[in-house]
DNA sequence: CAATCAAGTTGTCGCTGTCAAGATTGGATT
DNA sequence: AATCCAATCTTGACAGCGACAACTTGATTG
């Protein structure tokens, strides 16, 4: 929010973010327009461009704010699990696809390459959010498989996220049977259970 | 090809076809257009709607050409390896990868619910050319573990394909490290081993 | 041979992202 | 306090886009 009847709007750069995840969801990105969110925010046409240079600047700094949620979605799971690896494994996995879920369309901008600018410095960091929570349940994986060493690890590490990664994709482009949440807002879709990764790979 | 110099293409559907598939993994989704595509031919730019009222009709046909291919390429590779499950499961997931990494922007094009219109029945009948290779190698699985049932059956094929399916599209938007194949082409990448969920599933 | 109709053409529309040039403002400097 | 200035927003323009309408062509068929 700013001022409301001067020339300036006082803090464009977050309004025209925050409306452009708004719409992003809203109708998807095909039918987003840096045209639709200035209208929106109240702004003329051309004033987006002084705060992001050209559609891709927003869609990745969108990006960047999605990747912040995403990695603070799954540290709510898992500060909500027990501590031992299995469980804090479910736990990302459930909050990994519950941001898929909630947000399919923000979810592959995010991780189509084609889309953002990954040489951007403040994309790379957020995006190192969710690997950092990739990395700290499968460290303890690679350990109980006697897999613990450097090798080891990114192989743990591409097996996890490969399996999440595409149970979230498969869900959001209706390839899974989806059963409605009992009572999730924003309405978040979880898919069915199938095996459990974490099971297989930890068996007691 | 057709007739060259007559007031009809002859077979502008088939053409039209050919060169948007061509001009999507050369430019990508974004960078491509009808108008060039018609252009491409040598026809105008209203040409094309006669054959396809719309671009989503395009991509549909296009979708369906890759489901073809698609499934095609995992059909190779298991031809070429041994009949036994795990086997002809890396043999399948080998083929998913490279026809990914082969074909990027034909691959998210494929698996993105929200540029195709699945209720087209040529679409609902191209993609079920894929569905029936992974029917076919999770169902021995499914018997070794004891699931033989609808359910375990799902369960297996919603595991498998997931992980499949999230190494394809993790490798495709360069989250995973890629090394040149020996001597392909078209240029494919494969990515790197990982753990071998095969291995996994059907321990000796 | 005439008629018909699918298959191309040109032309136009509104919308898009981007660029250029002018207007407005608030804060810093004198 | 007056002035300047750079950041911010506006208006206007451009080419390219998908889609639609009206017209032209030419092959097939009764």
């Amino acid at each position: 929010m700013a001022r409301q009847k001067t020339y300036h709007h006082g803090d464009l750069r977050q309004a025209l973010l925050q409306a452009g995840l708004a719409m992003l969801e809203e109708v998807g990105l095909e039918a987003m327009s840096l045209r639709k969110i200035a209208a929106r925010v109240g702004v003329s046409h051309a004033a987006p461009e002084h705060h992001f240079p050209t559609l891709k600047h927003l869609l990745n700094a969108m990006a960047c704010e999605g990747f912040g949620l995403f990695a603070a979605t799954m540290r709510a799971e898992m500060a909500h699990a027990e501590p031992a690896a299995a469980p804090q494994m479910r736990a990302a996995s459930k909050g990994y696809l519950a941001f898929a879920t909630g947000h399919p369309h923000l979810f592959r901008l995010m991780f189509n390459a084609n889309l953002l600018d990954w040489s951007d410095p403040a994309l790379e960091e957020a995006g190192s959010l969710g690997l950092a929570v990739l990395r700290e349940i499968c460290w303890p994986v690679a350990i109980r498989l006697g897999l613990d060493t450097e090798e080891g690890r990114a192989s743990v590490e591409q097996l996890v996220w490969s399996q999440i990664h595409g149970h979230a994709h498969l869900a959001i482009d209706h390839k899974l049977p989806l059963i409605d949440a009992p009572a999730g807002l924003p309405p978040v879709l979880v898919s069915s259970p199938g095996l459990d990764l974490a099971a297989i790979l930890l068996p007691d």
